[in-house]
DNA sequence: TAAGTTGTGTACGATACCGCACAGACGCTA
DNA sequence: TAGCGTCTGTGCGGTATCGTACACAACTTA
């Protein structure tokens, strides 16, 4: 498989690290799918029926609380997967997964990835990678709820979505942005008027443009840093301990 | 490999449940050690030299943030391990192990662990559900730590706390819960104040001691429940997939 | 027993965020 | 162009939690 230009939107790092031979194997299985805005690939408690490589979309993990309540507890874009739990012996899961940002991505079903994973060496090796960084960035997501402000995970929050797509601007209203932050909607516009404001973010009706992404990281809590670093670390993991085919 | 009555403490389910041929190739590298209150397993970014079974220990995994300001990302008993990220391929990780309840354990080497995980069967089958509990865990902390107040935060962990001990009194300051809890040690007291008027609990300096557990359980959120509900389930699939050897 | 250390109780203003209510602006559709 | 639904701006009182300060009580050690 090479990764041309033109196919740079079919690109998910964990999938392109898999050894040639072994993802040869894998290639079968694999079906490039639309992931539009607002669909959900899973419900908690819902039995997984596949597992996603997002390539283009952005996809939020939350948890749901009995009343309705949300909040983000970690994102996924092309540097991982959704549906980890598959691979660890359990077919439910307790979050929800819904695109954040439309795109594309490969998914396959359940019973195939489990199947892969146990006998395919490079995408155990690579998966269980990811998993130790969905932890880590769900840990960071815990600690910075508790302690840092509205704006400073809206910066957070920002930079790391930003860092995911190819463009600056992104498609997303302030009410998605509170859900996914788990606050009320009013908070997020103040705290995004204050960005706009320090002429950091511009924004319309379900549009928000980053002007100045170095204000927005003098503004971010330490988080961001910390969650990027980690991700950085991922992905040269995935090809420096092994061939890559890409 | 028999638990009897007089070995009881020396007893950690993950362990316990890996099949018998294979847990005497493992015993060798066991070691039962004590694991003192308010002893450091590792902290954060440091190398792990050690993976640990909890058998009577409850430790704390917190995230600690630049301004040392600390958050309890998930706790850990006899029903799982500590050092997950060694077996899946970093030798770090984000957050610091501290001892909360002074116990006993097993522990076991770095490159041992790993060598076992690889080679055997059951343990790494047990591990990796091991880790989705602990993911579900992880998500409710982060979601509770947004939604929940003092109060109903501080019933879930008394309640977690008490379902690992055989006793119902534990050795615990108030300053000790809130660092754990992430809140002001005044935000303890007088949550835990509320509490000892109701008749729940009863304390002094340094000991809590639980009188009325259903009355905690009215006042807590819904995230002990389902912590709750997730641990039975974790442990009865430890040893309904396959033959147990305890 | 005395001194020192550590844990707990209490108070008070500051502040971040919530819940609610409503007005206005944008953008889609007919 | 008009109408409608959705998104955003704003205000206001209520409340949980914070930061700080200090008094006192319980245990430890000399």
């Amino acid at each position: 498989m090479f990764i041309t230009t033109a196919q740079v939107t079919n690109h998910n790092y964990l999938l392109t690290a898999v050894q040639t031979d072994e993802f040869e194997r894998l290639k079968p299985h694999l079906e490039l799918v639309q992931m539009p805005l607002g669909s959900v690939l899973y419900e908690s408690a819902s039995r997984l029926q596949h597992a996603w490589f997002p390539t283009t979309a952005i996809v939020s993990l939350q948890y749901i609380m009995e009343d309705g309540a949300s909040t983000e507890i970690a994102g996924v874009g092309n540097e991982g997967m959704l549906g980890v739990s598959l691979l660890m012996g359990g077919a439910a899961t307790s979050s929800r997964a819904i695109v954040q940002t439309g795109g594309c991505g490969y998914r396959i079903k359940a019973g195939s990835v489990l199947h892969e994973f146990n006998r395919t060496e490079s995408l155990q090796r690579l998966s269980l990678l990811y998993i130790q960084a969905l932890i880590t960035q769900m840990s960071l997501t815990a600690a910075c709820n508790r302690h840092h402000s509205i704006e400073q995970q809206l910066c957070r929050w920002l930079l790391l979505t930003i860092d995911r797509l190819s463009s600056n601007e992104l498609i997303m209203t302030q009410e998605l942005i509170a859900s996914m932050l788990g606050v009320r909607r009013e908070g997020i516009t103040e705290a995004a008027g204050n960005l706009k404001n320090a002429g950091f973010i511009n924004y319309r009706r379900g549009h928000i443009t980053i002007l100045d992404r170095s204000g927005l990281e003098s503004l971010s809590c330490e988080c961001y840093k910390v969650v990027k670093k980690e991700f950085d670390c991922l992905l040269s993991t995935y090809t420096t301990t092994q061939h890559s085919h890409s």
